[in-house]
DNA sequence: CTTATATTTCGATATCTCTCGAAATGTCGT
DNA sequence: ACGACATTTCGAGAGATATCGAAATATAAG
């Protein structure tokens, strides 16, 4: 993960709609959702969905497949884990305490019981 | 952290400038640098840069004060901690073994010694 | 092979973003 | 108060992004 790509991922998630379909997705899990479904869910047309969907996936964020006439899409967890390390990889650099207060914020217990502010 | 706060902190992540004066704010810990310093290591005119500055800034991602005519500018460790614990909310409720994954590649020692792919 | 369904590609428009120079604001030294 | 410095605000132009209907593509069913 460099930097364009970072740039490229943040950008395909500072979006509304695209925002709201990835966190859809990585709700869904890795059979993912279908492309109709997306955009009935977004109430956006099919062509605008198609749009985004290509965005996330182009910044790999997403990943798609086709099982006969229906195209599923599912997030892709691995871009996930690499923009956020990235994202990350800075501060350890300076201050591990610094890093360390991140880090113990976003355990899995922490956030399932509701994000913090 | 809502979705509309998300979005925001996440478009003034995505564009390079400000992606590597947020990098570097990282880097510089609590005692931040000056917005010129910014603007001469970016090689932008100063008003591109508190351009970009305030964006960030008003994305929570960074602080700023003033010492006599110099301003600072320092990074939002608070706000970059709501923006993650905000992406990472949704795996949790799903399947927990994708957001153990997630989180496990992300720790200080992992990053410190080489970003992941 | 024709029709129906699911999705993408194309093209055009509206809107937002980035950039930067010029002017305004705030601060200090004299 | 004046001049110099640091930064922001303003205003305009260029470029990127979002949106959506219409047409094109792909797959399946009859």
């Amino acid at each position: 993960m460099d930097q364009d790509k970072a740039v490229a991922a943040l950008a395909a998630l500072a979006q509304d709609t695209r925002l709201s379909v990835f966190r859809l997705l990585v709700k869904a899990g890795p059979d993912g959702m279908i492309a109709g479904a997306l955009a009935e869910a977004m109430d956006v047309p099919p062509s605008t969905m198609s749009h985004h969907l290509a965005k996330l996936e182009q910044a790999g964020l997403a990943t798609s497949w086709r099982t006969s006439r229906l195209i599923h899409y599912a997030a892709d967890y691995a871009g996930m884990q690499a923009l956020l390390g990235f994202l990350m990889a800075d501060c350890c650099q300076g201050d591990p305490t610094l890093c360390a207060g991140l880090l113990s914020s976003i355990t899995c217990d922490a956030v399932s019981e509701g994000a913090p502010a």
